[in-house]
DNA sequence: TCCCAGGCAAGGC
DNA sequence: GCCTTGCATGGG
């Protein structure tokens, strides 16, 4: 067991952790568990810094992003607007993860039409059902595993409708898809290889491309965004077209905008 | 009881 | 191509 630390106003495990971009978190006495694969990290406050325990401090040195100076990228989308500074204020110790792809998928489909609090809760019956044993939990099962089962399993972890599509993409990556191949693909093929599979349409698929491989030209379009929109601006576009208009405002830096706003709006009045 | 949640697939036009 | 509908489940 060893330990990093992390000391920089632009980290902060809570703004990262309940962002919405990962579900597999757990509050601690003194912080946050976190899992990603088949690893854990204990994370907390000692000395004036967060300090993150874990066996394996590569990983999650990369997974955190504490290489990027966000800074940069804060200050850069505070001067866009007088909405974007106050989203910024709120959740500027926000980092993009860097999570593992075929986790983020899973995840991701689950998390269609669904509410984070649920969502949670189907995966980690997942990871506690066929998920081999780790440090303080459970691994999230690999691609094999996931294909071995059959609808019910799906079904029994409380998938709902969504438990044919885990199903049907899970057989699909396990049989004849490269997902490693993702990674060296343009975001836009990327995009459209991501939709072939069983419930990946474009909003799952943005995640996926900003969650696991690092794209920050997207702007997942999802319920809370477009409320955000019809308040701002006018109702009725269609969510290509809401995609369409942030990208083109944020450019490289749209993934991480759209980050600050959701967590800005999803959290207020609370 | 009804409504909503990090949408998507399928079918009609 | 664009628009509508149905959808399992759990929490408010």
């Amino acid at each position: 067991m060893a330990v990093f630390l992390i000391k920089d106003d632009y980290f902060n495990p809570t703004d990262t952790l309940t962002c919405g971009q990962i579900f597999r978190y757990f509050e601690t006495d003194r912080g946050f568990l976190v899992f990603s694969q088949d690893k854990s990290a204990q994370i907390y406050y000692a000395n004036d810094c967060w300090t993150v325990e874990t066996d394996d401090i590569d990983y999650f040195k990369n997974f955190f992003d504490v290489d990027t100076d966000y800074s940069v990228f804060a200050n850069a989308l505070s001067n866009t607007s007088d909405l974007m500074q106050k989203a910024v204020q709120k959740g500027k110790g926000i980092r993009i993860l860097k999570q593992d792809l075929f986790e983020t998928i899973i995840s991701f489909i689950i998390s269609a039409n669904n509410n984070i609090k649920r969502i949670q809760l189907i995966i980690n019956r997942m990871c506690e059902r066929i998920g081999k044993p780790i440090k303080d939990g459970y691994a999230f099962p690999t691609i094999q595993d996931l294909a071995n089962q059959d609808v019910s399993f799906f079904e029994e972890i409380g998938a709902g409708y969504r438990a044919d599509y885990l199903y049907e993409t899970c057989k699909q990556l396990y049989n004849d898809f490269d997902i490693d191949a993702l990674k060296n693909m343009d975001t836009q093929t990327a995009r459209q290889a991501l939709c072939k599979l069983k419930g990946v349409g474009p909003k799952v698929a943005d995640c996926i491309l900003l969650f696991a491989l690092g794209r920050g030209d997207v702007f997942p379009v999802d319920t809370w965004i477009k409320k955000i929109y019809h308040d701002a601006f006018e109702t009725g576009l269609p969510d290509d077209k809401i995609h369409a208009f942030f990208v083109d405002k944020f450019k490289d830096l749209s993934g991480l905008a759209q980050q600050y706003l959701f967590y800005f709006y999803r959290t207020m009045d609370k």
